[in-house]
DNA sequence: TTATTAATGCACGCAAGTTGCATTTGCAAC
DNA sequence: GTTGCAAATGCAACTTGCGTGCATTAATAA
């Protein structure tokens, strides 16, 4: 997924692309891990770009609804956001923080097993689920080795 | 598990049992889903229990240290507990924010394996993990059926 | 009954996230 | 290029979930 085929399949649909919504998506496509508020303006202020917080939170709640980004929630006070591109989990370390992507097949397959399940027992119609791992990174349980 | 139970190990370790910690730990006992603090907060004004919001925070922040409960995130903007008793996951309704228990057993024997797999080929150490379907209910897609 | 100290209430504070409104900017029509 | 308009932005103030310091109250042991 390239920005200039994001940004065009946008403006296609009319939406205006702003300096702040370039900015974001370049950014987002750049990231390696889900991003918060914080982390986003800190990014964009370390590239000299200055932009209020309502922005930010504007412009991720727009990407939301075109459903180029979702959010998460780890074990903290605040949402994170990332791309949607394929599916995967995350490894996140209860020590630093750090946060890892998994990708893990087994899970794949049961899950489609589990919507069916869902719908014939409990009536339930699945949409999403979230399913994050938190434990000890490997940097945190072998220091320098 | 029964409250004079809890309340008898509590003792036994020399922790107070005071009013608020009787009423807390019977409310979750009794509880259906994941309380928040606010309706904590509510449940005891009901009884006519008043209680400080910050007492609640600091009971929760107990139970947390003892293990007696953990804490859960929906999509909300407020963290929900429940007592620890046997491993189940939730059915949240987008909806109308319903939430059921549900187990399933095949995901239980499928995280033995992944707790293997993500040591062996990641060297992280899995602690726990978070997993909460979301979709429809079934009240919120077949009203009065 | 009293002493000790954990538990509580209260006031205040902080950070994440939201809202109303005035200003700016992207873009299309000319 | 100029103009007009709606979308996007900045700003200030606000809401809410949650935490802290400190004085007061209450649970338990002696």
């Amino acid at each position: 997924m390239k920005l200039e085929s994001i940004i065009a399949e946008l403006r296609k649909d009319g939406v205006r692309i702003t300096q702040m919504r370039r900015h974001l998506l370049n950014l987002f496509l750049k990231a390696t891990t889900p991003l918060s508020v914080l982390s986003i303006n800190e990014i964009l202020e370390a590239e000299n770009v200055h932009v209020n917080k309502t922005t930010i939170y504007r412009e991720l709640e727009f990407l939301l609804e075109r459903k180029l980004i979702t959010s998460i929630q780890f074990n903290e006070d605040k949402k994170r956001y990332e791309l949607i591109r394929d599916h995967h989990h995350h490894l996140v370390c209860d020590q630093c923080g750090n946060i890892e992507e998994v990708k893990i097949k087994a899970l794949e397959d049961l899950f489609g097993e589990i919507e069916t399940q869902l719908r014939d027992l409990k009536k339930f119609k699945l949409v999403n689920h979230s399913l994050e791992f938190f434990g000890v990174c490997k940097e945190c349980e072998q220091p320098e080795s």
